[in-house]
DNA sequence: CCGAGAACGAGATTGATTCTCATTTCTGCA
DNA sequence: TGCAGAAATGAGAATCAATCTCGTTCTCGG
């Protein structure tokens, strides 16, 4: 049960948490901001507070509950940690987020750190491009 | 000159323009935020207006003068666009950026694009570690 | 079931960036 | 070379995401 993942990471079982959880739950497969989040709870009668949302979000964030991307267009957007580490491919005309993964480029970027003098610890890359389904061209905002 | 580098873009070659270009091509290896060019420019007695930092940077931008990054910080900084695309590794102690460019990765990409059905058209990699450099952890701000 | 302490939420605040609009500066042309 | 009209500037207001403050509310171990 959710309560447990949460108990699990040291947070306390609280209605925000759980049903922030819960809306991440359901979109699994989406990214989504901040703001995302509470319209998604705003919409099932959920009234949360937005410096609610942010702050559990950080704080699910520190407990590798979930993932912070920064992609190009400013805010933040959150998704689920599955545990697997990917990069991401975004599309520049409905903003659709596609997940990779590619031991080729990840093995190159250590090299290149060390090359360059640096121990790596991180690092960030997002394709940007078109994508090609049908429904395409609908920008989410 | 470097009025003719904003006249073969198509922007008048404006006192504050040309200020500003001149700030950029005084700190080449610098990746300058809004701020920083602000400062500069206040420093040597030049007093623009912030406003018109971030529109000029804007209008460079888009003549393809200079390019925009956004790393992970939040806050976007500038550098001038040399023509020959690069990364960015980012020091995470002391904040200072190395440009790189790799072959493999770069080709990797295509495939990688093309492989899950979009036409790759840009892309944005920082790697963050933690560079060798004795006067490392100065953090800038 | 209760109380201490953690968590919440409304609204203020911050920080970066953009907008507004009155004033100033360029540029082409007479 | 001077001037009109258009474009650019700058001061301050506005915006937007995100964070902070602090009085109220909730959670959980005992």
């Amino acid at each position: 049960m959710q309560s447990n993942d949460l108990k699990g990471v040291g947070l306390k079982a609280t209605q925000p948490r759980l049903k922030i959880l819960s809306v991440l739950e359901k979109n699994r497969e989406q990214h989504m901001s901040a703001e995302d989040v509470y319209r998604a709870l705003m919409a099932t009668g959920d009234d949360l507070g937005l410096a609610t949302i942010y702050r559990v979000l950080t704080q699910f964030e520190s407990a590798g509950l979930v993932m912070r991307h920064h992609f190009a267009d400013g805010h933040a957007v959150f998704e689920l940690d599955s545990g697997e580490h990917h990069d991401h491919i975004v599309c520049m005309d409905c903003g659709r987020v596609t997940e990779f993964f590619d031991d080729t480029i990840e093995r190159r970027q250590v090299e290149i750190a060390t090359d360059h003098g640096f121990r790596l610890a991180d690092h960030s890359l997002v394709l940007h491009g078109q994508c090609e389904r049908e429904n395409c061209e609908h920008r989410k905002r």
